[in-house]
DNA sequence: AATGAATGAGGCTTCATTCAT
DNA sequence: TATGAATGAAGCCTCATTCAT
């Protein structure tokens, strides 16, 4: 989905602002400060995007790049189900300490006033991981592990939300304050991680109707 | 003396303001703007907020207070957990159509690096949700409705992404869309709440481990 | 010189707005702030004066007044010259601890950008200030008192130059710090009147080849 | 990449930015304007200006650096105290019409609340003037050219007083019109420069008691 | 081609002045 | 008549974009 970024220097300009995208939000963010932290003038990032809005959309698709990696990190352990989704809890557990800006980019993408380009890029992955995910109901609800009584794509739907919340708990300041809030101060700390997965897991395989 | 602002004005002022603010972010918003919308001077707006975060935090004070009030609707119902959840879910999906405008701004908040005046309201308010959701689950549980296998705290912070996530769902461009991705193109349609509604609660029934 | 202030309110209004003036300058100063000050509504402001300039004209009018008065009581002693000059040197020291307000507001005058009609008014007390030092000197050659050799008008200007010099020393912060950098530190104070003054009368006394 | 500004374009914009503080004090000058008369974009001014205090503060500086520059003049004439002195006063006369803004601003930098990075520049000048002037009666008390009687501190302020009142008389509307009613209308005229300073001369002989 | 200084439109904020009550 | 809230032009400053080198 996202044009193969040949050359090193336009990869430079991309991780750093969206750093700066990341951080300030498209209208905070400064074309002139990006090109300084990324060591280049200003003028190559003009060379190389049209306008503010499009180097925001290369680096939308930048993320949603290797966000996307992340599934095909998750689907290799080729378990069942449930096994899927905890390595994919623990994967987004690790990420996001990672590389925080990708979440922290998304969630502004999520915010009305962005490009409208960014938006169509996003949509795309969003179906690639619903189809992910209703597929691996159907086909869940067909082997007998989760209740015939969930509909696919709305519990894909739920599911998700639960993935992204999690993503921005780890990642987003705001969403990090909040967790403290119902759950302690340090929830957030490395050891607790497991405590969260588990805890996540049997909401989710109670709400799936299957065993965990 | 020229007659000052009457309420309705001074409300005005607030509605267009969080209007705007909710459609572009605290740096895209533009006061000039605002007053022109809420047909106002730029200088009234200067009289009654000292400047553009005082009135930010105005917004959201006023959202949040909004959003205070749906818990107490909610909680009118004085039935049984789960009846107070459902109770919660067809309010959301009533609110966030009437005013998208507050959910959207509550989205831009948690983007926003937020000005510190904010960030003490928002506390409180989400903590007087965590204090709520965990409550009702321990009662909850001490009556046998639900699973004593869960851990309050989290399961709240669990629960209460879901709501949050249906709120943008149903206010705000980008979880619209996303929305429409996993369920198909009408979801939003109010024909569907109920099916959106009976789907998180089986969703939910079945995380906590009671009956629905 | 001045027009008789008869009404209580606009002498308030003009007393705060001198202060006002003589510590922000002209264009520093805030009409809203002196209404505010003065404990009246910007309206009785513009009912009395046009507009700032107005106003400020105003002030330096009161100012020059009480200024003018200063003369009066110089002369009151009727002694000799040197007598005179030693009473008007005690008086800039009394007046300016008293009101520096005044000075300050005439130091604001003689910067370049002020309103046109303020100089006009100024221009009478100078010339009446200039026509007193020189028929005092005349005057004071003719009785054998000072030097044949000084030109009175000039020597009016430069014993002038050094009246006001003093009266800025003792009013304006900026000429205070210059006159403890020449001096040293506590020489503004009360105790140092004496040493100021006669020394002053020293430095005249000779440039006017008479004896003190 | 475009031209940077030339050395003639920076020293522009300081010039333009004097002649405008001169004339319009702090507050009344305008950045923009500035710009225009200058030549340049607003822009380029905020790029070696960090705001309208530094640029004042530059300006500043600038003049000061001139004003010092006078003083070596003067020294260079190396004759007794009273040469030195009509020095001073015959470059005072000449500097103050080829530079009348320097003064100006000057005399604008003593009646505004100063940015605080003037201030110590500023101090700077008048320490190292005070410690000449006080020098140059030492060593002429010593030498037996003025009166043992005069405190060479406070005579250094009366006399600089008599200075900088020339200064402004030369420069500032205000003092040449004060000028003016003292000694008669034409009295700034370049003709009558020996006429003020032999006077000038007279008075300070006298006033230090030693001959001229 | 790459640089990065210059540009200038546009946004936030102030405050002299107006005017409805 | 006095009030003082409202008005809105104008000033400071930022930053996306341009363009001379």
């Amino acid at each position: 989905m996202q044009k193969p970024l040949t050359d090193d220097q336009k990869q430079k300009i991309i991780r750093t602002a969206i750093f700066e995208f990341a951080e300030y939000g498209f209208n905070g963010a400064n074309i002139n400060m990006i090109a300084e932290k990324a060591g280049v003038s200003v003028g190559v990032i003009y060379k190389y995007f049209t306008d503010k809005e499009t180097l925001f959309t290369a680096c939308v698709k930048g993320s949603l790049a290797y966000m996307d990696g992340m599934f095909d990190k998750a689907e290799e352990g080729e378990g069942n189900l449930m096994e899927f989704l905890e390595q994919l809890i623990a994967l987004v557990q690790q990420e996001a300490r990672v590389h925080p800006e990708y979440y922290k980019l998304y969630l502004q993408l999520t915010v009305s006033g962005m490009p409208k380009q960014s938006k169509e890029v996003v949509s795309l992955v969003e179906s690639s991981a619903a189809r992910l995910y209703r597929d691996l109901f159907l086909k869940a609800k067909n082997d007998g592990l989760i209740s015939k009584d969930v509909d696919s794509r709305i519990f894909s739907f739920y599911f998700d939300n639960m993935i992204m919340m999690l993503h921005f708990a780890y990642s987003c300041d705001y969403y990090e304050e909040r967790f403290k809030i119902y759950c302690g101060r340090e929830i957030t700390s490395e050891e607790k991680d497991e405590f969260v997965r588990e805890e996540m897991m049997k909401f989710l395989a109670g709400a799936f109707g299957c065993n965990y």
